[in-house]
DNA sequence: AAGGCGGGGCA
DNA sequence: TGCCCAGCCTT
C-alpha cells in the first residue's frame, strides 16, 4: 500500500498559497455563517452563493433572528438559489437551535446531523470548518481528487459509497488541525485544479503522484449511468416558474389562474375534476374551505400587468390544467406555498 | 439503490 | 444541448 500522507503537504501549501478568499473562511467567520454557507452551497456553485450569503449575514445574522422570521420571507430572501426546500429546512433548523440549544450551532456531528437540511456531508463540514474537529469530509470535489489520484478513476461512481468514505477516513491526517485543513485544501483543489471538465494539470501540486496521470489521464468510461432528467418541459420547470411568481413583491396566483380562462372555467371544474379523484385535492379543500361555491370569485385578489404576464407564462408551460394544480399540490405539501382566501401565496 | 428537487453558466 | 455544482430526503 502506497504511503498517501506525502500528499498532505503539497496540498497544504498548494492550498496555503492559492486558496480563494470567501466570507465563510475568515478569521471572524461565526459557526452559524459556516452553517448557513453550507447549506446555500448545497449544488450551488460558490459565485452563486456569495451575494446571497452576505445578504442573508446582514439580515439574520444569528440563529435567532432567522428563527423570527416568516417562512414567505425566509423563501423570498433565499431568491433564485434553487432548490428552496433548502430555505425551509434552515429556518427550522434556526428555530430548533433557538428552542433546544441556546440559540447556538452544536459542536458535534450526532446533533447536527439530526437537525432538519443537515446530512452526513454538511453534519461533518460544519464540525470541522468551524469548530476544527477532525471528521472525514466527503464532497463532490472530493470524491473527484481522491478518484483520480488514488484510484486513477477519471469520474467517481456515480453514488457516495462506502468504500470512498472508507477511502476518505484514511486519508485524513491525524491531527485537528491538520484534517480540518485538509478537508478544505483538497475541497478547493478539486474546485480550481482538479475540475470536472478540462482540469488544470500542470498546475497540480500533487501531478506526480496522480495515479490517473501515471495512468495516462484516461477518459471516462462511456456507459455514464442513468441519463439525466431534462429541464425544459419538466415538472422541475413548472415548480420553478409558479415558485418565481410567488416570490415575486405581493406575489399570489389566484385558484382560478389553474384553469384556461379562456374557456371561462369557474375554480369549480377543478374542484369537480377533484372529486371525480382526478387531481391532488389538499389545495382545493383549503381554496374553498369558508369561500361558498359561487362566491368564491369575489374574493380573488386583482392581478397586476406583472401577474398577467406571469400567469400567461405558466399556461404556456403548462396549458393542461391539472398539470398546474397538481404542481400547485405539490408545493403546498412541501410548506412552499399556502392558500388562503381564494389564492396561492407564499407560506406566513 | 433510485428518483425528485432549481437554476444558471459553460464547453 | 448536456453537464456540472461544498446534497438531502423519501420511497
Amino acid at each position: 500500500m502506497s504511503d498517501h500522507t506525502k500528499l498532505h503537504r503539497p496540498v497544504l501549501n498548494w492550498f496555503r498559497a492559492h486558496a480563494r478568499v470567501l466570507p465563510w473562511r475568515a478569521d471572524d467567520r461565526t459557526a452559524w455563517g459556516v452553517l448557513v454557507s453550507e447549506i446555500m452551497l448545497q449544488q450551488t456553485p460558490v459565485a452563486r452563493v456569495e451575494p446571497v450569503w452576505r445578504a442573508w449575514m446582514q439580515m439574520y445574522p444569528t440563529p435567532k433572528e432567522l428563527a423570527e422570521a416568516s417562512a414567505g420571507d425566509v423563501v423570498r430572501n433565499w431568491g433564485k438559489l434553487g432548490y428552496p426546500r433548502r430555505a425551509l429546512r434552515l429556518h427550522e433548523t434556526a428555530k430548533a437551535l433557538v428552542r433546544d440549544h441556546d440559540a447556538q450551532v452544536p459542536d458535534d456531528y450526532s446533533t447536527l446531523i439530526g437537525l432538519p437540511g443537515i446530512g452526513s456531508y454538511t453534519a461533518a463540514a460544519v464540525a470541522s470548518f468551524a469548530f476544527g474537529q477532525r471528521h472525514t469530509v466527503v464532497d463532490t470535489n472530493i470524491r473527484r481528487v481522491l478518484a483520480r489520484a488514488i484510484k486513477g478513476e477519471a469520474v467517481p461512481q456515480p453514488t457516495l459509497t462506502a468504500a470512498e468514505t472508507r477511502l476518505a477516513e484514511k486519508l485524513l491526517p491525524a491531527t485537528r488541525a491538520r484534517a480540518a485543513e485538509w478537508n478544505v485544501a483538497v475541497m478547493e483543489l478539486g474546485a480550481l485544479i482538479c475540475t470536472a471538465r478540462s482540469p488544470r494539470c500542470d498546475a497540480c501540486p500533487i501531478k506526480r503522484s496522480c495515479q490517473w496521470q501515471l495512468d495516462g489521464a484516461p477518459a471516462p468510461a462511456p456507459d455514464r449511468a442513468g441519463r439525466k432528467q431534462a429541464w425544459h418541459g419538466t415538472d422541475r420547470q413548472l415548480r420553478g416558474a409558479v415558485m418565481d411568481v410567488l416570490r415575486a413583491p405581493g406575489g399570489a396566483l389566484p385558484i382560478d389562474a389553474l384553469t384556461d380562462a379562456s374557456a371561462g372555467a369557474l375554480p369549480i371544474n377543478i374542484l369537480a375534476d377533484a372529486t371525480a379523484g382526478a387531481l391532488p385535492i389538499n389545495i382545493l379543500a383549503d381554496a374553498t374551505a369558508g369561500v361558498p361555491a359561487g362566491s368564491a370569485r369575489q374574493a380573488l385578489p386583482v392581478h397586476s400587468p406583472d401577474q398577467a404576464d406571469a400567469l400567461a407564462r405558466l399556461r404556456s408551460l403548462a396549458p393542461e390544467q391539472s398539470r398546474l394544480a397538481r404542481i400547485v399540490d405539490g408545493l403546498v405539501a412541501d410548506g412552499l406555498a399556502r392558500v388562503r382566501d381564494g389564492a396561492i401565496s407564499l407560506p406566513d
